[in-house]
DNA sequence: TTAGTTGCAAAGGCTTTGCACGCGC
DNA sequence: GCGCGTGCAAAGCCTTTGCAACTAA
């Protein structure tokens, strides 16, 4: 393990926590870790992984951890529709987005251009102030696509 | 009111639904008329205003009809968050976006850009069979943004 | 010490499901 | 008449809230 007072790398957990004025504990050191093992994971999936990390952590307190990261810049939350689970990865700053299939749920990351992002730019803001935008593209990954193909060629095309 | 063998307009209810393989009820096509009348509207305010055009209709067969008729293409549904209640619009496939007020929750059109649509191609698309994309650019409306600096200003800025 | 965090339990809000009745076609 | 749609009630799911106990700083 690193130190207290190791060098600054900058994407040391534990620094990046005290950088955003929060607070060092274990469910937080776990959570970004988790996310950052797994990108993309679900509350649930988060919370069961840091269960097996640190013993025992309640459901609402990786809720608790996961909203205060992400108010922090730490994390970026996905969101896929309203029913669906919030999804997080790590935020990077680096204005990708995301590609999801409507069959099995599986996310994966955009560059939409590379370099600028135009698309973060709109023909007419309303006078808005913009902060954000989430661009996600919806469709159906290969895996899915062959077993939907084989699917209907089985009923006979 | 139009009667059932006028002229195909392409915008008349009555035949939207017919083409889309659907039946005809009161509930479809006060929710079409009230969705065009009113953008960006909640499904609890989807509701309410059937039931003030049709006298008693359940909140269930509005969802059930937002469904059905998302399903057909003839809606479309926008998500603004995992935790919000969706909003609906009249599918224009014109591939427009949105803006939202992270304050006051207000929904404005945004045409990505005029004619083309250079967003809906990322850079690498991991085989996926694009269908959709959703465009959601975040911040804060003006009205917002004002009371915001009222409100910090008179807090001793 | 002291204020930010976690634990636990419960409620909250949007949405879906199941089955019987009714109506469009 | 047949089958899709609607009504009604209830459950389901993700998420938030409230308060006491704890621990990082």
């Amino acid at each position: 393990m690193t130190s207290s007072h190791g060098p600054v790398t900058g994407t040391d957990p534990h620094e990046q926590l005290r950088r955003a004025g929060l607070r060092v504990t274990a469910p937080r050191l776990a959570v970004l870790d988790v996310v950052a093992e797994r990108q993309h994971a679900e509350t649930d999936e988060i919370a069961t992984a840091v269960r097996e990390r640190l013993g025992s952590v309640s459901t609402q307190a990786v809720y608790g951890v996961l909203q205060a990261l992400t108010d922090a810049g730490l994390l970026r939350r996905v969101s896929t529709g309203s029913r669906s689970a919030s999804r997080y990865e790590v935020h990077h700053h680096d204005n990708h987005h995301h590609l999801l299939c409507r069959m099995c749920g599986r996310l994966e990351d955009v560059a939409c251009v590379v370099g600028e992002a135009p698309c973060l730019e709109p023909s007419d803001d309303h006078g808005f102030t913009i902060e954000a935008v989430d661009v996600l593209f919806r469709g159906v990954c290969p895996s899915c696509r062959e077993r939907a193909a084989a699917a209907e060629h089985r009923a006979g095309s």
